[in-house]
DNA sequence: GTCTATATCAGGATAGAC
DNA sequence: GTCTATCCTGATATAGAC
């Protein structure tokens, strides 16, 4: 005797798991029902019972993915006392890491700015779980680091965000890897130079 | 006597033109043939003719937007000789007033970007022609100003322009005004600061 | 070389049995 | 609550007249 409204958590988790594949794999419109079903075992009303449409299943797939960090944990790694440089290269090298070697990130990064013009929320929630924590966490730390000379942290921090972000974007998801190539050391150990070069020498060693 | 695969170079002009606010509407997959042969004012059988498919009209249509660099014209303005601070801040504010004033723009970044898992040529193809000719520019300009002591020329160069396109991306792609509100100038000001902190000052003014 | 008209098929969404 | 089977709209792409 259930209520006629109860639906399957179980189902609920495999469609969303076959939502997450497919929408990934082909973004929002190129993203068929048919295979989401064929990918999660279900059948097509059953999808339907569960989601109203294909915009709500998808707008519910990216929710949960921002919330969980299923991708893009930039912000782990609280060893808040060390050394500067030795922390902000750690910070960097765990982004990159994470970022290059798992392709889904890549492509999770394309989908949320691709549509983000048809899906303004979706957006919102990226930068409010994912890129606000991480400016956060490293403006409080350069703050909390006054020897550091800093006179501006959040912009410091966005600094070393965005040059991240856009070497991401430059080396991995836009491909242009031997067009404006640049080794990794390279750019974090010169990064690091700029950003603390108010300190007396820089020490930077992994 | 026209020969039998010639083609008319304004029907062509105008299929691109529809072509462009179709795709930039919708993107790839939710971009409609119809449409755009409504907005060009030609016939179905027309843009079959002047383009094998889909794929290839909108590969033509990107190549061509970014070769005329109709959106996204970072390295204009060549007052290579001014004050540091103040070419820099002119080449950022110029940049970013671009930006923000086209929505065009921002759909066209949307697209690169979100389409560059599919059409990878294409994302190269940007990053040739726009974010190269950028990154270039500032590089050559910071190396020939040796009393900015700036002790890598590129990955300052990139840091500066990560920085303002990550600003970009935060406020106008991802629509996170709110969420992490900065302030233009403050940004500019701050990051100046930044990258010229090995001066003696930092002359900050438009 | 361009048009009108149409073939062909796949998409999202639903009805009704169980 | 989930399934099978189906509707129907709208998509890409083409055939044939002019």
């Amino acid at each position: 005797m259930t209520t006629a409204r109860d639906l399957s958590p179980e189902k609920n988790e495999a469609i969303l798991d076959g939502a997450m594949q497919e929408f990934l794999k082909h973004g929002y419109a190129g993203a068929r029902i048919d295979k989401i079903v064929a990918a999660a075992g279900v059948s097509k009303a059953t999808v339907y019972r569960h989601f109203p449409d294909k915009e709500a299943l998808f707008t519910a797939l990216i929710q949960r993915m921002a919330v969980r960090k299923e991708v893009f944990r930039l912000q782990n790694l609280q060893l808040f006392e060390k050394e500067p440089a030795i922390f902000l290269k750690k910070y960097a090298t765990g982004m990159l890491d994470n970022v290059a070697g798992d392709p889904q990130v890549l492509t999770f990064l394309r989908m949320i700015i691709g549509e983000s013009g048809r899906f303004p929320e979706l957006a919102r929630a990226f930068v409010k779980s994912i890129e606000k924590p991480s400016i956060d966490l490293l403006t409080q730390y350069l703050a909390s680091h006054p020897s550091l000379q800093i006179a501006d942290p959040e912009v410091a921090a966005r600094a070393f965000i965005g040059t991240l972000i856009h070497f991401v974007l430059l080396k991995y998801v836009l491909h242009g890897e031997d067009i404006v190539p640049m080794e990794r050391d390279r750019l974090l150990d010169s990064l690091l130079t700029l950003i603390l070069s108010n300190t007396a020498q820089v020490q930077v060693s992994s």
